[in-house]
DNA sequence: TAGTGGTCTAGACCACGGT
DNA sequence: CCGTGGTCTAGACCACTAG
């Protein structure tokens, strides 16, 4: 059974990695280095390394070489309290969160967003903020809310510089019930330039809908975060049986 | 700026899929075909459909060509009760689940996982499940669990043939609290063969440990799912402060 | 058997990073 | 400047699928 060459040399390099004979952080052999070790055309080291890329392992820079992934994840915590204050969430885990504006304009929302946030004018209007959150000086993740108008109009320009929740908080708007889904989706063209990873790149997205204790839909959006560096914990109690039901 | 050659043509091919001119399911234009139209070499048209393959809007099947990814995703429910009868909750969502047991057995299980289930024994000793979890005919995920021995002992049997978590369920041996994180990764080369997936195939995974009501701890895994078919869905309140706590 | 995608080669030129 | 990875070409052979 003919494994093909460019995945046993991805293997061997894997175990190399593994077992830290090129440490994290460090610049694994050049292209020119392997094709001497292995034999092999330049194609098939490409090739191998493009394995390795996509399993994660390892990152390329042009000009410069191909370098193993560090890696440390940043826990976002789905508690009542610490999902509503992310900065303060990322705060208790030393680092550091700042975010860039990328928009803020009154949209026509698609219309399962309208849906969602029972709109009614005509037409169904929402503010719709994109934002890139910075985590200790490198862009991790990008959140695209859509809220309503009349919260858009009267704190606008504080969601440009916080996260959307906290804000509403600390205005006396408090959020009830947050529902939400997690999935995970490959980088496209967009979010790979806004977020500096390669095509394709695994990605976690964070989409939740958040409601008033008169059960009114203030906002919904989507957390996308780079998913090397995030992942989501969760808590669930038998015992209080209301606190997660179903959803969908 | 010039933009690679490559990046250009699967930026045309995707607005194509996007807009609906090649549907789901359906069939792209063969490499050949896109030669000719593109006019370029076939590394470029590979490259090209590599991209769309990384961005997992097609698949390819040798000798056959390259299709459209079909895409719905199936949703584990968070939920206190939903969570721990996950066939249950497939039914609902009009989906068959069958189990295939990939292994069984007593093993000492790495010093994480000892401390977490707190073993004591010397060695410490774990039971180690391994089973494929079969939705709708189509291997869908890999779920890997530790056990504390003496349920393996008692209930090995049928862990093979059910969830865990409902197994222990039916015996009685209730779950007061499930403490989890939920990460996305790259398959590697094993899993990649498991669950018949390219290499580097987004996966989301749920690592999770069991407490009984007395705070000990029942069991530890994790849940390893094709990202494009799965996705989970959780509610958290603001009132019940004490059913979603931070996690680390 | 014909057509598809998968692997592999040898070679060229370009873009980037550091000397 | 040289060495690195990125793009692109032309061509060969193999493996799988279907008629």
């Amino acid at each position: 059974m003919p494994t093909p060459l460019h995945l046993l040399i991805s293997e061997k390099l894997r175990d190399r990695i593994e077992q830290g004979q090129y440490q994290p952080g460090e610049q694994l052999p050049s292209e020119s280095q392997l094709i001497a070790e292995f034999d092999v055309s330049r194609t098939t080291i490409r090739q191998a390394i493009a394995n390795l890329i996509t399993q994660g392992l390892v990152f390329s820079h042009q000009g410069k070489g191909v370098f193993v992934t560090e890696r440390k994840k940043v826990t976002y915590s789905l508690s009542s309290s610490a999902a509503m204050f992310l900065a303060q969430d990322m705060a208790n885990q030393g680092l550091q969160l700042t975010i860039k504006n990328l928009t803020l304009e009154r949209v026509q929302p698609p219309l399962e967003v309208q849906n969602i946030l029972q709109l009614s004018g005509t037409p169904p209007q929402a503010d719709l903020q994109k934002k890139i959150l910075i985590i200790d000086g490198l862009a991790g993740a990008i959140d695209i809310t859509y809220v309503l108008p009349e919260l858009g109009e009267a704190y606008g320009e504080q969601f440009k510089e916080a996260m959307t929740f906290s804000v509403l908080e600390k205005q006396g708007i408090m959020i009830d019930r947050v529902s939400a889904i997690i999935e995970c989706t490959p980088a496209n063209a967009e979010i790979s330039y806004h977020l500096s990873v390669p095509l394709g790149h695994p990605l976690i997205v964070y989409r939740h809908t958040a409601y008033s204790k008169d059960k009114t839909p203030l906002l919904h959006g989507e957390t996308i975060s780079r998913a090397d560096r995030f992942c989501y914990s969760v808590v669930i109690s038998q015992d209080n049986q209301s606190s997660s039901q179903v959803e969908q």
